[in-house]
DNA sequence: GCATGTGAATGGATTCACAGCT
DNA sequence: AGCTGTGAATCCATTCACATGC
């Protein structure tokens, strides 16, 4: 057990995700042709203190070099394997309505590791349809063969509130350990299944908190 | 300028996201006519702790009463106009893609205050069009006069990331101060110009760490 | 000299625990 | 008794500052 390094643990969620902020920066800087990057440059990019930037590499292991600073092509390979995404994974999307519709045909995922595999939906109006890329709408009841079939590892929650927990149980009960929720609702989750919320009316409010302020504020 | 209360100041992003789920929770609580709720019960529902809670709402005035709780009702009237939606909010989109025409659509928005208004794009193929519920697709120079003309207050940019920042830049100039981004890169932003971001990429990568991580320690 | 990696210091946010009101 | 509101204590994240190595 001693020595048995193992990076990328106990790692915080505001840390990995800056870790992937940084990536994306990373793969424009090696397409810009730019072997070496230091953490001051890059914390004058992203309005951060450098030494953040160092602690947050640092979890995944020693990869600069003193003097010198960080090699991109070698560091952004490494991150793309600490974080998981050196190979693809597949995702499931439940509820075909616009917003589901729109997730499928988004390009963002498929240039970057994720492809969708299908949708599901419980109306009978737009199962066996398929979306303008060309992802198809299967019933709500064949999401669990899907999800076997394909080595689905990601679910993604694009119902309307009312059916989002069950919408999260059944990924859970298909197998499924990470989940990306688009319902504005707080789901009663279960140990070891993963959420992650994506709400758009609490970042629209917290916007019209922000404006309310100024306005009291003038 | 003495005892001139100003509640709602200084308070952190972190509480103003909470608050606003609780809010929806008590929208919840009201509709199936709870008429008080203890922060003990609240902090059930989300896993929190309730000594948050009860700062968290403190923050707004003193709304509790001791040895009962809060009214729901009055509670809720309390933090929609401390959020500030309490009136509607003009919102416009730039960008008419599968996004941008998904957001414009998206009926938990009308539903809550937020009206959007139009839609701007620069290709002149979507230009004139309109959105399934009816929202029009105007030019994308067009979207500065949109904004004087409707008292437009918040802006979204759901164009490729190549387009954002000069996205951010023109709704800047059109004189709004808080901006919605669904492009995955890290705009250059303006003093008083509030952004909040959803990055998809980001959570999904966030989710895929997850999963390493679990098959990692398996 | 220059930039990393990191212990120590700081700053915020969360939790504890209790005084005070109903 | 029950529950809020809040100072004190704790925990976690960020920043500072420097020893270490190129």
């Amino acid at each position: 057990m001693a020595g048995a390094r193992r990076p990328g643990t106990g790692i915080s969620d505001l840390t990995a995700k800056r870790v992937s902020v940084y990536l994306r920066c990373l793969e424009d800087l090696q397409a810009d042709g730019v072997t070496t990057v230091s953490s001051q440059a890059l914390a004058e990019k992203f309005g951060l203190n450098s030494a953040q930037i160092r602690k947050d590499l640092a979890c995944f292991g020693e990869f600069g070099t003193r003097g010198v600073g960080y090699n991109v092509s070698r560091l952004k390979e490494h991150l793309v394997r600490e974080l998981g995404i050196d190979r693809g994974r597949n995702v499931v999307i439940v509820g075909a309505g616009n917003l589901g519709m729109a997730l499928a045909d988004y390009q963002g995922f498929n240039e970057h590791g994720f492809h969708i595999v299908a949708l599901a939906d419980i109306d009978d109006e737009k199962i066996g349809r398929s979306s303008r890329s060309g992802i198809p709408v299967l019933a709500f009841d064949a999401m669990p063969q899907a999800v076997r079939a394909n080595s689905v590892e990601i679910g993604i929650v694009a119902v309307p509130s009312p059916a989002a927990q069950q919408t999260y149980d059944a990924f859970a009960d298909a197998g499924l350990n990470a989940i990306l929720n688009f319902a504005p609702t707080q789901l009663r989750t279960r140990p070891g299944v993963k959420v992650k919320s994506v709400d758009l009316r609490i970042n629209l409010e917290s916007l019209s908190f922000y404006l309310k302020n100024v306005e009291d504020g003038a």
